[in-house]
DNA sequence: GATGAATGAGAATTCATTCAT
DNA sequence: AATGAATGAATTCTCATTCAT
């Protein structure tokens, strides 16, 4: 379903790959994207130049990463749409999204910096994501659980900003569920 | 106002840093942290010696750069306070505090990855923000402008939030008032 | 006469410029151009640092030691033009050229690789050389002292080519004397 | 003919000896010696592996491709050298080298830095070249084709310098023309 | 005090060479 | 034998910070 365009990888090749991208995933999240590649090598048990033969620059890491995040969401969001009835796959997903985007803004930033308009295979799944969430807002809105003035761009703005909200909220679950109390109340028809 | 501990500043001086602080604040906010100290002693006018004399570090000249910010805040947030009801008070000064706060938690970040927990000096204007915050909210409450279970540090993730979500969209100021529509809704008892 | 747009230059930042091209010129002809920006720091007494800020990249370093040098044959062939007759000054700046153009082929190469067709600054001082050699070859050729079927292309290839030819003679001058002789010799009308 | 003391070498190991000094070959004299191994690999159409099975370092590679080089050029020389008449021969023979030795140059000089004094396999290659030019010119110069002055080292000192030379005039067949023309007549009796 | 040159510890990336498949 | 993935030392360049002018 993503880029089938590459010879199959070597068993131990892809062992590899996936170790680097846990690893980068973990670190990115936990420390910043300032972290020198060289940990991230070391975190996942292999050689810098490793890491270099299956991601040419630190950038392309970055990228795979998210990509593999905004999958795995999109996975997850079709699952749930499928399931439920619109209003109540609508919350769901926005619950889903936000607790499986801690990071994300800084490595959007990094990217968006790098010059390279929201590179090209981040496009493809980031435009999977909207697609599927403007069809979830239209259903909740269809069914009245959502204001009808609330557009995408809202939509995204606010699922990142509950993301951040709730990342300050680490530590805390209750708090956490209030914040997602407020901002339903909200998106609500009043 | 803050820190009067230290000596009276020659003019020049003086004037140096606050072009500095100028130049930082613009210069951080709009390109990020990375950006090179010599890069902000040039957009200020000045050589790198004249950043470091008085900023002994990157890092103290961001902590300068968000202490400056804080006091501005704290500041307007003390006049909207003292001028209105409650609960106006209340959603004006958390426009206010949105508004002011571009750019601010990738500034939180970096001085929290330096370490030392919240810096000394940013300690103290936080602090200062914290108890006012705690008395808007309180009587905003009181008077029954806002749930009653949504506590202080709601209420910082929500403003942090907010703010990271209208940074999203700072194209588009319709779509910024949808987002305080949405969540000064959500605020409000239901 | 060289680009003087440039602000003076303290006088500790103009010694240490020179003492960086003296250095590179030196490591560069004796060991080739693969030798580390690092060593070439050293050998001049300075760090990395400070190789950098005044050249902002190896190549650029490349390029000024190549200009310096061209600029110097320049003027001492300027010099033997004015005082000689044309048959005379040829050969007398022919000579010259060759013997301070030592290693000026590895370097010349690896600027073509760097792809920017050789580098403005470079063609500014190559130009001057060019019109130099050309006057100088048409002089003697309308004095009989030189066939007149060679052009300067031909001119330039012998020059590198003698310049390569009494590299490989360095230990034996008489040998080198033996090789200007023969194209010399061969130069002259048949 | 060269070193007759390794096994047999399995047939298909052969045909991948040879393909990776044609690629070797094209790759070095077209793009310079920093070319990375892979892509010589790549060139040959085997793996990085396959390479260094052949040539324990590029280094011998390197030297695998000059020696094959130089023993093309004396088999053809001594064909030569047996056709032809002393002067005929001798001036034919300083071609066919010139036009054989693109790129030599650099060649030599990477494996003379690599310390090993032009390493032993190359010796023998070149001492064969050697002799056979001591007798060609001794020839020459006894019929009085070439000056008695020119011993060996100017001989290839020249041929080098040639080499370099008309390298320069590659587009340019007839000013490489009188490149020859010129070293030519000034090898004669003046 | 101000200036900007100098410093050198990192950071990303490359590439010859080794080794598991 | 062949393959190509893995390795990590080496290299170029950056940037916070210091120091001579």
């Amino acid at each position: 379903m993503s880029g089938a365009s590459e010879r199959p990888l070597r068993a131990d090749a892809a062992r590899n790959r996936a170790k680097l991208l846990d690893a980068a995933t973990e670190v990115f999240t936990t420390r910043g994207i300032g972290v020198p590649t060289e940990e991230i090598a070391r975190a996942a048990g292999v050689g810098v130049g490793t890491l270099f033969r299956h991601f040419p620059t630190k950038e392309a890491l970055l990228e795979a990463v998210m990509v593999r995040r905004l999958e795995t969401i999109t996975a997850r969001t079709a699952e749930l749409a499928a399931e439920a009835e619109p209003a109540e796959a609508f919350f769901a997903c926005f619950r889903l999204i936000v607790e499986h985007s801690a990071g994300k803004q800084e490595f959007t930033r990094a990217l968006a910096e790098a010059g390279v308009d929201v590179h090209a295979s981040l496009r493809e799944s980031t435009e999977q994501m909207r697609s599927q969430l403007t069809e979830l807002l239209a259903a909740a809105q269809r069914d009245g659980a959502v204001r009808p003035e609330v557009g995408l761009p809202e939509l995204i703005a606010l699922l990142v900003g509950v993301g951040t909200a709730t990342e300050q909220l680490a530590a805390d679950p209750g708090a956490r569920e209030r914040i997602f109390d407020v901002v339903f109340a909200g998106l609500r028809p009043q």
